[in-house]
DNA sequence: AGCGAATATGACAAAGTGTCATATAGGGAG
DNA sequence: CTCCCTATATGACACTTTGTCATATTCGCT
């Protein structure tokens, strides 16, 4: 998390702050990015970035946090438009996040191509966060369990990790092969039917 | 790929310099390896290691390169054992990376828990190299596809990505979430019943 | 022995990181 | 208004790492 010093900050500094680091990992993944581009960009002395951040990684995932909140809207949005079909619910977001403007497209792009274990995890709070999470009933209580062909918890946990990082999966996908859109749904579809129907004949 | 030099190199040095590349990235993931601590623990000087690969990522790669040929020679293996039943296969398959020894299973950690798009499609390449590729059929020949639920050869490809991204999710949950081999087990059982039977109820 | 090509070597420039001593600003008490 | 304490700002600096290059050495061949 960033430090206090960093929220205390007059809100147009933050802006410019942020807008500096998000060009700065649009332009090359987390680990080539460099914190003196950063303050260049932000026209402050490097000094001061350490003042609000502990590192790079810091700010990053900081940004991320920011678009992980975005998601989780769209999500609780969508999932209840849907009535709890979560089907179909993923298939609208995974198009949503596909069709991102060009802006932020660089900055996904970049998440994606170089998502790892830690990046991935902070991904996946946009379905869940299984920590303090009062405000929001939980994602998963949204979801038409009776249409699912699953015996009890663990086994809806199981079915969920599938679906993400098989969404997941496509969406690196999209972006390492340059898939036009409709390519990119096509697949979607495709994989969304089959783990519905079973992979298994019978 | 390592330079001709490399390859020139008496068997001993080289072996020396693959066992020291391997120790730094047994220790550390790849974007955090320091090129001054192989060189130090081969007791090579600076400039040599750049005589034999192009950077940090060059020596990685190649030690990749030569853990997906095992894994490959296992799958083929494996897959003839079960005569083409996918789902067996990959069960072993898995259990087979995750009750590594002590040695490669840091290194296998270290790939796993940092593991980007252009690891995972060098790790794909232990299913079928979709490059030149003379001396093997490819593995999906091997497979039954009467048992499986595909109409064509685009859901197979499909099926096989889902299949593929699944277990890999799997190995890097393992990994990060410490699990013991029998919880490891018992999850990727249910995600590969799920995934025959289909998560949809009907 | 002699010569051209291949390889070896380590000093070095360039770039980046995080820290720290010092300077400055803010704000409350007297 | 001034004093003083705390929070913030600043950029020089020490340190680390990387990739290159001029120079030295070795190899293979005639």
């Amino acid at each position: 998390m960033p430090k206090i010093t960093f929220f205390n900050l007059p809100h147009e500094k933050q802006k410019k702050l942020v807008h500096a680091a998000r060009q700065e990992f649009s332009r090359v993944p987390l680990y080539q990015a460099s914190i003196t581009n950063i303050v260049k960009s932000a026209r402050i002395p490097r000094g001061s970035f350490y003042q609000y951040f502990e590192d790079k990684e810091d700010a990053f995932f900081y940004l991320l946090k920011e678009r992980v909140q975005v998601n989780k809207n769209y999500l609780f949005s969508l999932i209840k438009r849907h009535e709890g079909d979560i089907f179909q619910t993923l298939i609208d977001f995974y198009k949503l996040i596909i069709t991102e403007e060009e802006e932020n497209l660089s900055f996904l792009r970049n998440i994606f191509l170089n998502m790892n274990h830690q990046i991935e995890t902070e991904f996946e709070r946009s379905f869940s966060n299984h920590e303090a999470n009062e405000e929001f009933s939980e994602f998963s209580s949204l979801i038409d369990k009776d249409k699912l062909n699953i015996k009890n918890d663990e086994e809806f946990a199981c079915m969920m990790k599938i679906l993400i990082s098989v969404m997941m999966r496509s969406v690196i996908d999209k972006f390492s092969r340059d898939l036009t859109e409709d390519e990119a749904m096509r697949h979607f579809n495709i994989e969304m039917n089959l783990l519905k129907n079973g992979l298994s004949m019978n």
